[in-house]
DNA sequence: ATACAAGCTCAAGTCGACTTGAAGTCAATA
DNA sequence: TATTGACTTCAAGTCGACTTGAGCTTGTAT
């Protein structure tokens, strides 16, 4: 596949491909002349990467949990994310809530709103003791 | 409060606080001499914004959520917020799973492991048609 | 009285993640 | 054959979200 092909097929602009490809987290397998020449797999890579970066993880972290830098992968690390990001959904899940009432909720302002501040206390609860809130 | 406390409390360095207060994001009720004072009800609007940051929401958007800037809120803006946010706690659901499983996998590879595989795919599947992937 | 920590403003710097621009290569088509 | 359009590299620019630094003011402790 060329690049083009890789860009239609993955919504990314050809800047990015490339800028991904530098940072090593897509690998072209060859040139036809100068141009890239991508596997198609490519694709399922970048479903991966494109999912760590939604669900916030930097690109870097993505390097680090899906690109084998050594005989195995970093399996300490990919559960420490999975727990991270377990986190993470619990949190999501009260904001969504949160959003949900606030969008049919009459008080004057959200900060007003018992349910709504109640929701907010909950989260700070959920969130270990890596910040005071 | 002065910025000192609130600092504490919030676990935010003051440099952050200012640059919330310059943005809009919050509001000091005045000063004592230069220094600024804040109502402790700040702290509520910083979980609230720490807590939309966490969730991979804009400054902006937070800003454009929570202040509101007329007599009424943007419910339908909430609405669709929370609705962003449904979508993106069922792919961190999939991407969660998807890394414990493979911390747990012995392909050599994740992208041969057809389980894992088959995780990706299901995520693409639910991403409406913003993307092909 | 003096020093010092903590605040202040405003401009500039940093970092991650890209994007854009200039300048060149190359295959295909008018 | 000449132009076009898609590709290439490499450097520089952009954007959001802060952070840092210089230079100044103030309240408190020695």
């Amino acid at each position: 596949m060329d690049i083009s092909k890789v860009s239609k097929i993955s919504g990314l602009p050809t800047s990015t491909l490339r800028f991904y490809e530098e940072k090593g987290l897509i690998h072209s397998i060859g040139r036809d002349g100068l141009r890239r020449v991508f596997n198609p797999s490519v694709i399922e890579h970048l479903k991966l990467i494109l999912l760590g970066r939604n669900a916030g993880l930097s690109l870097d972290d993505i390097n680090n949990m899906f690109t084998a830098k050594g005989p195995d992968i970093d399996r300490e690390l990919l559960a420490a994310k999975a727990d991270e990001l377990d986190k993470k959904i619990n949190e999501l899940v009260s904001m969504r809530d949160g959003l949900r009432h606030a969008a049919a909720c009459t008080a004057p302002s959200h900060f007003e709103c018992p349910k709504f501040l109640r929701l907010l206390n909950i989260i700070g609860k959920k969130r270990g003791n890596t910040s005071k809130l």
